[in-house]
DNA sequence: AGTTACCTCTGGCAGTGGAC
DNA sequence: GTCCACTGCCAGAGGTAACT
């Protein structure tokens, strides 16, 4: 019988739940049921107490490795983006992160290096390791290298793919650009201009369509920039600096403006 | 090339004791 | 003797590395 709190002698590192089973004199079953809390109905309140400060005091914890083998999932999520150069993704990932923990899920945030092009795979198979994916701006087959077509997908803020095996959460586009047209209208603005992003993504086109309709039958004059400061900068001066400058600039995202 | 060990979890089942 | 609730154990699955 080994002190109490000292690891057993055949343990060569960190305690299993069979030498908490040996050290408490119950099975290793017993010790499973007790500490995953569902030993009720199945093992005696004392013997679960028993088992549980045995546990403590080999300081026992779970070998995620065998558990994640045995139950064929990980409690793990992937957030891919295609970029951490804006507040819109960090806010995404803090949304999604505080969802996933309630839900005893941890989520790896994965700046892509490729953008929004196909992302590679970062664990070499993701699908071992994860147990889904979620994306944010990004084409659903962009992810295929790391998804296969097995791994479970939510896409944010992308073209939704009817009939397809993943869940869309697009924000309300159309109906944003139709209050935003409303409001500079209602200011008695009548010259725009849309700042868009130079990234061919659904996003980005989806909103070039919306403001368009939104603002039909008014001056509405669109000039393409880079996604960063300086670009938008640079193109904005361009435009103001023309006869007829527009009034009111609406701009595809947060850096731009 | 085939076998074993690693570690955890869970469905199914056996043993025990109390009530009727 | 039968039934039921409670308690705890057995067996097997899963992927990979080490061993035979």
């Amino acid at each position: 019988m080994p002190a109490p709190g000292s690891p057993p002698p055949d343990s060569a590192s960190r305690p299993t739940s069979r030498d908490v089973a040996r050290a408490a004199g119950v099975s290793q079953a017993a010790v499973s049921l007790v500490l995953s809390g569902k030993w009720r109905g199945r093992v005696g309140a004392a013997t679960a107490e028993r088992v549980r400060e045995v546990a403590d005091g080999l300081g026992y914890r779970p070998n995620l490795a065998a558990r994640n083998l045995r139950l064929g999932r990980t409690r793990t999520a992937l957030l891919v983006v295609p970029a951490l150069t804006s507040e819109f993704f960090a806010g995404v990932y803090t949304g999604a992160a505080r969802v996933a923990a309630a839900h005893g899920t941890g989520l790896v945030l994965y700046p892509s290096p490729e953008g929004i092009g196909p992302a590679r795979d970062p664990f070499g198979s993701a699908r071992a390791a994860l147990d889904g994916v979620l994306a944010s701006s990004m084409a659903a087959e962009a992810l295929a290298a790391i998804r296969g077509d097995t791994l479970p997908l939510v896409m944010l803020d992308a073209r939704p793919r009817p009939g397809a095996r993943t869940a869309t959460v697009n924000l309300a586009l159309a109906d944003g650009m139709r209050k935003l047209a409303a409001h500079l209208r209602a200011l008695g603005h009548r010259r725009f201009a849309h700042l868009a992003a130079d990234v061919d993504s659904w996003t980005f086109t989806s909103r070039a369509a919306a403001l368009g309709e939104a603002l039909a039958g008014t001056s509405l004059t669109t000039v393409r920039a880079p996604l960063s400061i300086a670009g938008a900068r640079e193109a904005a001066l361009r435009l103001l600096d023309t006869p007829g400058r527009p009034t009111a600039v609406v701009c595809d995202d947060d850096l731009m403006a």
